[in-house]
DNA sequence: ATTTATTTTGCACACGTGTGCAATGTTCTT
DNA sequence: AAGAACATTGCACACGTGTGCAAAATAAAT
């Protein structure tokens, strides 16, 4: 018995369709010469045989893989999910596959992460969370992948960034609760020290040193509900009970508001008010009516993959700024939806 | 200029290292014969240049790629994303890497996703929903790809699927609703007609039918939040108002608390008792408390990846039985977490 | 009916790797 | 010290594909 082979290549085809591998390959290869006739007798027998393409041989000869790495942490959550969501969807409509690489949260697994999406040649890599290293970057860079970063520090050669305006939101988050006629501002943060939470974080800071206010400032645990929960529990017993507080996080949102109303039997917004970050499926459900700032999911995914897909090569170090326009629900005193 | 080369290879180390491009293949290679010597003058080269093996071109020649493809729509779901995880989580832990294919609901979606994993010889995909037509899998079975199926109505050969006690867990939740002294049975699900939901639905149904009980039964949309809330809205508004909803996911259970709670006043477990299936974060939130059952998420990743990962060839089409467990909260009145 | 222009086709090479085979070098046994 | 057992190394082939090049076939032009 001859060793089964595992699938039917080219030659398979070739050999049934009576013509030459070549003439197979030009079949399946968009803008190549066949005449009619052999391609529709390389067809009849690739559909006899169940050919596929193999597209590793394929990118091994045309250095183009059609391989992009999605490399982040948490990607369990809302936010990461969704964000997840659109980029693979973008990804497959451009032609493009995604080879999924979860990392915990530090730096070191990121770049494992990189170095695996090398071995496979991805043609890029969008970093969700984390930061790689720089001799990591640079190692990318010598092995021609490209690195999209979002959301994240400062960028390389050879690489795009996305970012936000978080320190802007938190400016208007501050000013909204003013508005409101809150007196007593805290925020809540995890302490994960992401850039983009340390950025809200500041941005609030900042604002509120501009009008000479004074914020009280509470951090705890990893970035999730259940934070939330215990970072709401400490602020809400302070002698001097916030009556805003601006959460860097939906999910930490979510956890203050519960734990402001069943265990402390507050009424939001008439009690408290609340602002959070990114906009969850769960913020607009019924139990939170949560105002918060709307992450721009897919033009990030787009940003991305639209590069990604059009700069062939040459593409030198860039920065696209995107916003997060404010999503007006109940949780803040005064403005019904706005 | 010499049209630079996208990465390093390994025929570039070994120039480096002043050996045979052999020794280096070896040294990257478990279980290969080298010299201490040698190996050590090629890993420094390696570091030197930055170089990584190509997986692509060894998946090639040793018939093992070590992609393995994940198939579903509605990735972006609490539950959904949390498998994903897990699964993407223990396939590398295993040195797998995991392509992600977003598919829609239907099943012609399916069939092109698996193309796409043939096309890069992935060695099993791992279908989380929707169901391959016949002669796709077929054709999968011709080109090597081993199917992991979740969830799903009947295998096909060289596959497993693993399945869930959904109808066993439904009827445990009405007996539930019965011991805690509900009399108003009610049912909300989607109509989407997933194999699972519909086996829920049926169980459920089934107990009832045993027992000489009716059932109302309600069916919207897509399976998520909002359809559980118009679900809420029409079952709440009959004239015999249920005081027992079995919501057969999770999402739909918190969309039915909600329009429960914020749209028809009643207090739940007092007024309405509900039960959900998955165990979706959200449903430990204080806000919800939902008594539900637990997807063995962990479970169903490891089976699948096991299974893949041991089996290194001729596994027969079987079947792995998988259980979810009660997790008692607080939307059954009576049993205050029990 | 030639010549010329154009399309189609097969051959052969390249991509980067793993590995059998034979040759070489090294250690062990008696 | 000599032979045997063994570890190491390089050569060369194979994997499945895209594509330049020249030959062949076809169409167009005169």
């Amino acid at each position: 018995m001859p060793a089964r082979k595992a699938s039917v290549s080219a030659k398979d085809v070739a050999a049934r369709a009576g013509v030459s591998r070549a003439a197979v390959s030009r079949t399946f290869t968009p803008g190549a010469s066949v005449s009619e006739e052999t391609r529709s007798k390389v067809i009849a027998a690739a559909e006899a045989l169940g050919y596929q393409v193999n597209h590793l041989a394929r990118g091994l000869i045309s250095q183009k893989t059609g391989i992009v790495a999605v490399v982040g942490a948490d990607l369990a959550t809302p936010y990461r999910s969704e964000l997840l969501r659109a980029v693979t969807e973008r990804l497959q409509a451009v032609g493009r596959v995604a080879i999924l690489i979860n990392t915990d949260r530090s730096d070191r697994s990121v770049d494992m992460a990189l170095q695996q999406a090398i071995r496979y040649r991805a043609e890029a890599a969008i970093v969700l969370s984390g930061m790689p290293d720089k001799s990591i970057s640079d190692l990318c860079h010598r092995n021609g992948l490209r690195l999209v970063l979002i959301n994240r520090d400062d960028a390389h050669s050879r690489s795009i960034q996305i970012r936000l305006n978080d320190a802007d939101a938190a400016r208007l988050a501050l000013t909204s609760f003013l508005r409101a006629g809150c007196r007593t501002l805290a925020l809540a943060t995890s302490n994960a020290g992401t850039p983009s939470l340390v950025a809200r974080e500041e941005g609030f800071f900042a604002e509120a040193h501009r009008r000479g206010l004074s914020v009280t400032c509470e951090r705890f645990g990893p970035t999730g509900y259940e934070s939330g929960l215990a970072l709401g529990e400490r602020l809400l017993v302070l002698p001097e009970r916030p009556d805003a507080i601006f959460c860097t996080t939906d999910l930490i949102a979510c956890g203050v508001m519960d734990a402001a109303r069943h265990r402390f039997s507050l009424k939001i917004p008439d009690d408290l008010s609340v602002i959070g970050f990114d906009d969850i499926p769960q913020a607009s459900w019924d139990s939170y009516q949560l105002t918060t700032f709307r992450q721009p999911i897919e033009e990030i995914a787009s940003s991305a993959v639209d590069w990604l897909a059009e700069e062939d090569g040459d593409g030198e170090a860039r920065v696209i700024h995107l916003t997060a326009p404010m999503s007006w629900r109940k949780s803040v005193r005064g403005s019904n939806g706005k």
